[in-house]
DNA sequence: ACTCAAGATTGATCTTTATCAATGCATGCC
DNA sequence: GGCATGCATTGATAAAGATCAATCTTGAGT
């Protein structure tokens, strides 16, 4: 992590996203909490599972997966973070972090005070509710995952995969895309090779084009068919 | 759906793993809360996805299954839901229920409106810190369930499953065990057959009983080794 | 007690996915 | 430019799990 100075909320770009998004300038300054502006690169290490809970984060720019690895060295990823993604609040209840946070790509967070979050939460409702609402999010696609891994085979969860991925870049269409095969597997519940085999096969049907960290989604549609699961 | 009565929460033996737990006698009879007292039956709807969400409800006796149906009509079960278990709380933030809510055995449940319930726990902060652990409590178990589908095969699976449903009830050496084949497959996103081949496999190498709707765990220590995927 | 229906089991076979091994491809470093 | 090194691809084979079909069991209803 390179990089660690004062951030600047009232100017951020990202605030209307944010946990202070329906602050005014007014309560934003008297919050009385330090936000630190951090530059990540990929790769990074944000915290591990079981490391005390110290801070939560605000992903501004780059990807970051939390990764829960298992006693046998298996690793599955249990959320990937987008821009505007807060994440490691589990720590608001929980004494230790429960993954590892790791940086995908280059990147920029806000760092926040566990301890003054929790504080400034019981004080603005509104932030207490913006949390809230993170925390139901993040259910609802653990629940979606869920469903994702118990019913559907590989061709259609890597399909809804693809899509939910270009779903958080709506104005792009060439996607920045740092993931390895590996995190692929590990997201998917599958073994890296069946991943770079049904990768293949979507290129070969123009269903998408690939190049180095970029990924372009051509077949919208059809993907859309397949992670149904609808037959050919 | 039998019975329906007003309930008395102040003699309730469940009180204590409630969300109304901390509140003081006199807290508790000033709520302004009617919570009705319901019986159901084995295979009794609750509600389904897509309705409008009016009630939560705490499960007093009985088990009740969380189950999201595909467009295919595949099903999965999101949650398996124990005495002192609440759930339908999604409801105080969407309009609706994202899963249906099925009854496997015959069971007491109590209902609490859901307007009610939010009015509440903005009074309450007790009460409301009660949900949002309740939230909390269901994220972690569901990123418990995306790491054992994605991670672990079928028999590790089955073995986890069965000893998290023996904690539930700590103080029996004979569980209740109302799920069917059908019912396990759909948790635990294999077939029906596979599941049944499993559970025949285990009986043989007397690690479980099984009785009419009654299930006896006998290699604990075993069953954790097969949960841990260590071989043989 | 007899029958029926629903769920459970079992066996055979097919499909999906993992595993193992070899090779290819790019990127950074010297 | 040349060469390690890590990631990706591809093929061959094995294992895990699904599907299909046939029975078996059991409990509810008569």
């Amino acid at each position: 992590m390179s990089q660690t100075r004062l951030s600047d909320c009232l100017h951020c770009q990202m605030r209307g996203e944010s946990i202070f998004a329906g602050l005014d300038p007014v309560e934003l300054c008297t919050l009385g909490m330090e936000v630190q502006d951090i530059d990540c690169a990929a790769g990074d290490v944000l915290y591990r599972a079981g490391d005390q809970a110290r801070y939560a984060y605000t992903l501004r720019e780059g990807a970051v997966k939390l990764v829960k690895t298992l006693s046998n060295g298996q690793e599955v990823i249990l959320r990937l973070l987008h821009h505007g993604d807060l994440f490691g609040f589990e720590g608001m209840h929980e004494m230790e972090h429960r993954h590892d946070a790791i940086s995908l790509a280059p990147g920029k967070l806000c760092r926040l005070d566990l301890i003054e979050l929790r504080r400034l939460s019981e004080r603005l409702p509104k932030i207490r509710d913006a949390i809230f609402q993170r925390w139901q999010d993040a259910l609802r696609d653990s629940e979606e995952r869920v469903v994702e891994l118990g019913a559907k085979k590989a061709e259609a969860r890597l399909a809804t995969f693809l899509l939910h991925w270009a779903q958080r870049y709506p104005q792009l269409r060439i996607l920045p895309f740092p993931l390895t095969r590996q995190d692929l597997a590990a997201f998917l519940g599958l073994s890296v090779e069946h991943v770079s085999r049904l990768m293949a096969e979507f290129k070969r049907q123009e269903l998408l084009r690939e190049t180095r960290n970029q990924l372009e989604i051509l077949g919208t549609q059809r993907l859309q068919e397949i992670a149904e699961a609808k037959p050919d």
